[in-house]
DNA sequence: GATTCTCGGCTATAGACAGCATGTC
DNA sequence: CTATAGCCGAGAATC
């Protein structure tokens, strides 16, 4: 079938698809078509990566824009949302216009309404839905990329929920869902009302093997001997990159992906490899790479970004969730443009943008899973995915994936258990408490529901429905879930013969919006009333206390693996105990409400991702803990209630992780201090930051004195900004930050309006001599005369600025760390 | 005597969405 | 917690 064959779709588009080079439709595709893909018919593409499903949702979208719809297109990842949109926008010549919106990134500014395709996180449609976006209910097509996440624990409900809720809303919507190849795709299919094309058909061949005593054996039956060499080809994985180097005869080289099973093996395997591919380095290609290198360095002056560089230097890179979201986009472009030759990746790359190699490694097969209590291995779906990325389009003739045995007795097993198997069937996870608890609030506050029969009755156009045998699971976790919700003042209930009405709250809209855990939200609310006490809000305070002693109680949860959340407290406790504290009381009669609580308050909530207690910490934060005690808000578990403190002392360890950043401590100081990468610094940032801002709006609504909320504002701006408090007028500033503000006041220019009436001479030398940001600061600033013309840097300044910065680890020195060189 | 090998003990363990209002060095 | 691999240091084996 020939893409100009096609009709329904924009005029030209056909020729310009031909153009690409899309002679003929791909099996999978001209099969989508046939079910009415271009008519507005239900689709369920279950097919391998990397095999055109993209073009299958292209059509769609294309077509339902032809009869004058809109369509929206969900992703699982940001990262993927840019990705989508930049692929989308070449059909703008044909006045299809594109928008993304997601958590950190809204289109241009532009009103999302008169796009027409709308690239968006299932988190994102959800927020959406819940703040009433205008298009949200004049949509005509969605596609759901990567549909078998609702398999995911974590937030495959919010999928599932989010098109159910879409497909409701917008009549005869035209739905379209993309997934990898899974077991029970037909179920999908169903559930979505949808013809389904299943195929495991591929445009470029994919040789899924394993390694094993010098040889590779495919599933095709071929075999490759790649034999263990000397050094540094010494091991498995280090033979088949050298490999794979070796035997692509386009002069480019094949590059490797090979995924390990912990951020460290990343880092210290892609040391290894770098031995291996600088082997193969061409003159141009060093100098390319040494310009790479700088970059990296320059961009964040961490270990991680050091050892980053160090690999990159000679070809190898390594990626993972502790890099920042530059040091590896740096990486992906590397290693799509062929300068990079391996990456040594965790799982972080199989989901994410696409970064197609010659050859797969998948050097670790089990990984440790604490809810298992071991190593876990792989899911089969999981390790597709990643062998799924072999082969790159134009450029190799196959892709070949190697699994790495240690024996033929262990080449066998993983034959059976993933070369040969099939993918497991999608489950929906919906009926986990945590999914539960938010959906059901965001339902009733949405206005999908109003009685608890209507809940159900919604309920029962998700997956979980489709898939369970009885419901009774589900409503018994449900009742418990509005029970918790009506306890916490989130939602009303009002049952009166029959009717058994159900509402949310004003605070309930509030926390629907917010877009937060409905457990975090009441965290919060004990938290902030715990340093309030004196409000006006404690009758009501005493009730829901009240409510709760009565013993909300849950229906045991079947899933074992909830676990995580089983010893989370669920709502409050007394709310007296908060207020007992014996001698923290500010004078009139409350704890104060310093940062360190705040950002405790904010750790311990269910949408703060929990940082390792390592070896050492329970003793140093039990320290913490007893010195600080005074500042941390409502009434801390029991030490003898080891798993609950244990997490009271986690969440501490990040408060305190904010507390450094918030008091201008380097960012590699802290990485290292608290063993994180940066990225994993700037997320802990970012968290908190919404969280605070959620803090503050809570706070507002449930009547917290002025100054209270003012102390949550501030708290946030600090770690916003990254300041100590007397800069946080400074940092204000446009492009000054938390390195530039620290000059400029160590150089007596400790406001924004010192910096409209200091002398310019100082504003110059504290910001290091350079003219054009001194010029932008100031005029940033509100003053008259910018103009930096003929102003020379001020000495001193400079001096003062210097020395304001230098050295900032937040405690004096580090003198302990030569002893152990004594010997 | 210096280097390599081996063994036992210790340690650490993947990922990443959202709000809101504009901008790091 | 139902585990395991990497790393490090100490002592043994080897050159």
């Amino acid at each position: 079938m020939e893409p100009t064959s096609l009709s329904g779709l924009p005029s030209g588009v056909g020729e310009a698809l031909e153009a690409e080079g899309v002679a003929d439709l791909y099996p999978p595709q001209a099969e989508a078509v046939g079910a009415g893909l271009l008519e507005g018919e239900n689709l369920v593409a279950a097919v391998p990566t990397a095999s055109g499903k993209t073009l299958i949702a292209e059509l769609a979208m294309l077509s339902a824009i032809e009869r004058g719809g809109t369509a929206l297109y969900i992703v699982p990842l940001r990262a993927l949302a840019s990705e989508k949109r930049a692929e989308f926008e070449r059909f703008e010549e044909f006045g299809v216009t594109v928008g993304v919106s997601t958590g950190n990134y809204d289109s241009d500014g532009e009103w999302l309404a008169t796009r027409d395709v709308i690239v968006a996180t299932s988190e994102k449609v959800d927020s959406l839905i819940r703040n009433g976006a205008p298009w949200i209910d004049d949509l005509s097509c969605v596609v759901s990329d990567e549909v078998h996440l609702v398999n995911d624990r974590s937030r495959g409900p919010t999928l599932e929920v989010t098109l159910a809720k879409l497909r409701r809303i917008n009549e005869g919507l035209q739905t379209v869902a993309l997934s990898a190849t899974v077991g029970n795709a037909r179920e999908i299919a169903d559930w979505l009302d949808a013809a389904l094309v299943d195929s495991d058909w591929r445009p470029i061949d994919l040789r899924i093997g394993v390694h094993a005593n010098g040889t590779i054996d495919f599933d095709d039956g071929s075999r490759t001997e790649v034999p263990v060499g000397d050094p540094p080809t010494d091991d498995q994985t280090a033979a088949l990159v050298d490999d794979a180097l070796g035997t692509v005869e386009d002069g480019q080289g094949g590059s490797s992906l090979v995924f390990v099973n912990s951020r460290r093996n990343a880092e210290s395997a892609a040391g290894d490899l770098a031995a291996v591919t600088r082997r193969h380095l061409e003159e141009s290609e060093r100098a390319e790479l040494d310009a790479l290198a700088e970059e990296i360095r320059s961009g964040s002056e961490t270990d991680t970004g050091e050892t980053l560089a160090d690999a990159v230097e000679s070809g190898a890179a390594f990626h993972h969730a502790g890099l920042t979201s530059a040091h590896r986009e740096l990486v992906e472009d590397a290693f799509r443009d062929r300068l990079i030759k391996c990456i040594c990746a965790t799982p972080t790359l199989a989901a994410g943008v696409n970064t197609p190699a010659r050859r797969v490694i998948v050097r670790d097969w089990r990984r440790y899973d604490g809810e298992f209590g071991g190593m876990k291995p792989l899911d089969v779906l999981e390790v597709h995915q990643m062998c799924g990325r072999a082969g790159r389009p134009g450029l190799d003739p196959y892709g070949e994936a190697v699994l790495l045995a240690n024996s033929a007795e262990r080449s066998e097993e993983l034959f059976d258990r993933y070369v040969w198997a099939d993918a497991e069937p999608v489950r929906s996870k919906l009926a986990a408490e945590p999914a539960l608890r938010t959906h059901v609030l965001a339902t009733v506050a949405t206005g999908f529901a109003s009685t608890r029969d209507g809940l159900f009755e919604f309920l029962t156009n998700t997956l979980y429905a489709e898939q369970a045998d009885d419901d009774h699971h589900l409503r018994s976790v449900t009742d418990g879930v509005v029970e918790y919700l009506v306890a916490n003042d989130f939602l009303e209930r009002d049952r009166d013969g029959d009717r058994d009405a159900i509402a949310a709250t004003s605070i309930g809209h509030t926390v629907s919006r917010l877009y937060l855990d409905p457990m975090s939200a009441a965290e919060l609310i004990d938290g902030l009333r715990a340093a309030s006490g004196g409000s006006g809000t404690d009758t009501d305070d005493a009730t829901t206390a009240a409510d709760r002693g009565d013993g909300v109680q849950y229906a045991p949860n079947e899933d074992s693996a909830e676990k995580t959340q089983d010893f989370v407290t669920y709502g409050r406790v007394d709310g007296n105990d908060g207020r007992e504290e014996a001698d923290s009381e500010a004078p009139d009669g409350r704890p104060e409400l310093t940062p360190l609580g705040l950002y405790h308050l904010v750790s311990r909530t269910p949408d703060m991702y929990e940082l390792y207690l390592k070896s050492g910490d329970e003793k140093r934060y039990t320290q913490t803990y007893h010195e600080r005690e005074d500042e941390l808000l409502g009434p801390a578990p029991s030490e003898y209630e080891e798993v609950r403190f244990d997490d009271w002392l986690a969440s501490l360890k990040t408060a305190r992780l904010l507390e450094d950043w918030a008091t201008e401590v380097d960012e590699d100081r802290i990485a290292e201090r608290y063993q994180v990468g940066p990225g994993d610094v700037r997320g802990k940032v970012d968290t908190a930051e919404w969280l605070l801002r959620a803090a503050e709006t809570l706070g507002r609504e449930i009547g917290l004195p002025d100054d209270a909320v003012a102390a949550v504002r501030d708290a946030r701006k600090r770690v916003e900004y990254g300041v100590r408090e007397e800069l946080l007028d400074l940092a204000g500033v446009r492009e000054v930050g938390r390195k530039r503000a620290r000059r400029l006041y160590e150089a007596g220019i400790e406001s924004r309006s010192d910096l409209r009436t200091a002398e310019k001479a100082t504003v110059l030398g504290a910001l290091r001599g350079r003219e054009r940001t001194a010029e932008t600061i100031l005029e940033n600033a509100g003053r008259e005369d910018p103009s930096m013309d003929d102003v020379r840097p001020d000495a001193s300044a400079a001096a003062a600025a210097t020395a304001g910065t230098a050295g900032n680890d937040g405690e004096g020195g580090n003198g302990q760390s030569n002893l152990g060189d004594f010997r």
